[in-house]
DNA sequence: CATGTCACG
DNA sequence: ACGTACGTGACATGA
């Protein structure tokens, strides 16, 4: 409908105000079923007029996303590979780049045949896809009862946005960057000369042709590599690259974080509004962007700051809850591993009790140092590591991390069983599935060449244990939510870091929420093992970890 | 727009 | 002989 085209000439269209008092009460009709792609971006741009859209029964981009997660969602390619049909798209009636026009001032013939293809594409592309879907009583069930219900729950936490203290930022920016300031003077001082701090290219040509350092490792293109490892390693003769990395940390923190956040604030609403990508991640995660609030720092002190400027409205508390191990906890459920369920059920200290069995040690006689290789092969185990790549982590030699590997696999004969069966399985079917049926195709796992069919397995062992975790934190989410409009709560969910749900709480429900949250996280599938759940309270992120 | 780097789970 | 741990998003540089 032509509401708002505004360019010179243009013809009259219909009232807005009118065409959305008629509109409003069958778009907010939960009974009047609707079909769209990606109907939470549309469900935003309607709430932005005042109309709580409902009823959204279907949607092509999840129907997609179920089916193929490896392939491209956006509607020209979904219509070019199902339907053979090749769209207009956005950029071929508004433009691009500098010369791009907005939507009201395309003309209203062109931007008819672009609107009306985009519904009829639509709706083919359902007819096309939700078949397939409901083929498949798993998958129809994760899009029905998963996706589908997500969908509501992702638009509340975007449109509720998260609280900031810019003072707190601003703060810390200017700190950073005075220390940015001091390093660079030193680094001058090192290199004799200034030069760029921020441009690998620059460090690679003082570093390696003026100063003549050893290149670590090179970078895909064959340059010597200016990375945080290379650095790191160089440090140890050198002053210059450790006043770099202390520098690129800093600028990271200032550029990505302390200056760019406050940037985002919506003026009216005073929060950062996220835009939770639900189709993006190939094993099923949520992806997060504009910004991305699922890379906020944790790792380091000066890190950790910036967590402390995420704070709650006047008389609410942060509340986070993650969950313990989730990976290693799947990975014990799917190959019932004898020694990492009864680890898992007697609540031990998991990477204690792998380095326990793997150094033949009672669990009390672990150290540090020990329990840390541990760590390192339980990740690693995740990740479908090789021997080579344990060893590099480790710093050790190859044949000692194919011992360490040996000598797992014997403690821990269901977890070897279980790579090798997925290797095969992956394989034998072309893809791997989650434990409620969310499929990854690998199609190189057969195809592809020796490394790239290599990559495949590793994906292939990794994606049931991550994707099923992803799998079980959305059927929190959608419990949660639930909960909370139950029993009237004001509480929100506010945020997702794939095994952390973060919600800003009003003081009266406080205690209510971290007595039942960890029950309704915990509480979502019945596993071979228990599913343990943390939770914090404080009056900002940090605090409440 | 590609590249290199680095933040998170 | 080479490259090798899974999944993301965003920044600055420089062509």
């Amino acid at each position: 409908m032509p509401l708002a085209h505004n360019y010179a000439g243009a013809p009259q269209q219909l009232d807005r105000a009118a065409v959305l008092k008629r509109m409003k009460p069958w778009l907010e009709d939960a009974g009047r079923a609707k079909l769209g792609q990606n109907a939470k971006y549309d469900t935003h741009i309607l709430a932005n007029y005042g109309v709580r859209l409902a009823g959204v029964a279907h949607d092509t981009l999840l129907q997609s996303y179920l089916l193929e997660s490896h392939q491209r969602h956006d509607m020209d390619s979904l219509a070019e590979r199902h339907l053979g049909v090749k769209t207009i798209t956005y950029d071929e009636v508004t433009g691009k780049g500098a010369s791009r026009i907005s939507f009201e001032q395309v003309a209203v013939e062109r931007a008819t045949e672009y609107a009306a293809e985009d519904a009829d594409v639509t709706l083919q592309l359902h007819q096309a896809l939700y078949p397939r879907v409901e083929a498949d009583e798993k998958l129809a069930r994760i899009y029905r009862e998963m996706e589908m219900p997500l969908v509501t729950v992702l638009f509340s936490m975007e449109r509720h946005g998260v609280l900031l203290d810019t003072g707190l930022l601003r703060d810390l920016s200017r700190e950073f960057g005075e220390k940015m300031g001091e390093i660079e003077k030193k680094a001058f001082d090192q290199a004799g000369q200034p030069f760029n701090l921020n441009s690998p290219k620059q460090i690679q040509e003082i570093l390696f042709e003026k100063q003549g350092l050893k290149p670590v490792k090179k970078t895909p293109s064959g340059q010597p590599s200016t990375d945080e490892e290379s650095l790191a390693e160089l440090a140890l003769d050198h002053p210059l690259p450790k006043l770099i990395l202390d520098y690129r940390g800093l600028a990271k923190l200032k550029s990505t974080y302390t200056d760019k956040l406050p940037e985002m604030l919506n003026p009216k609403t005073g929060r950062v509004h996220t835009t939770y990508g639900q189709a993006v991640a190939v094993t099923g995660r949520l992806a997060s962007n504009d910004p991305n609030l699922q890379n906020i720092p944790i790792r380091t002190t000066e890190g950790r700051r910036i967590r402390e400027a995420f704070i709650a409205a006047p008389g609410c508390k942060i509340v986070s809850a993650d969950y313990s191990q989730i990976e290693l906890r799947i990975m014990a459920h799917i190959s019932r591993d004898a020694g990492l369920l009864k680890a898992f059920a007697a609540g031990e200290d998991i990477h204690r009790a792998t380095a326990a069995e793997i150094f033949g040690l009672d669990p009390k006689d672990v150290d540090a140092e020990k329990r840390r290789y541990a760590k390192v092969i339980n990740f690693g185990l995740i990740y479908g590591m090789s021997a080579f790549g344990l060893a590099r982590q480790l710093g050790l030699e190859r044949s000692a991390a194919q011992q360490y590997m040996d000598r797992y696999f014997m403690r821990y004969p269901g977890v070897a069983d279980y790579m090798k069966r997925t290797r095969e399985e992956a394989r034998e079917r072309g893809y791997v599935e989650t434990v409620l049926g969310r499929r990854l195709w690998l199609p190189e796992i057969r195809g592809g060449n020796g490394p790239r069919r290599q990559g495949a397995e590793r994906a292939a062992i990794n994606a049931p244990m991550q994707g099923t975790a992803a799998d079980l934190i959305k059927m929190a989410m959608i419990a949660v939510d639930r909960w909370l409009a139950e029993k009237r709560m004001k509480s929100r969910l506010i945020m997702q870091v794939h095994d952390e749900l973060v919600l800003e709480v009003p003081e009266p429900e406080l205690e209510a929420v971290k007595r039942d949250l960890p029950k309704l996280m915990g509480g979502v599938a019945e596993l071979a093992v228990p599913l343990v759940v943390d939770v914090g309270a404080g009056p900002n992120w940090d605090r409440a970890h």
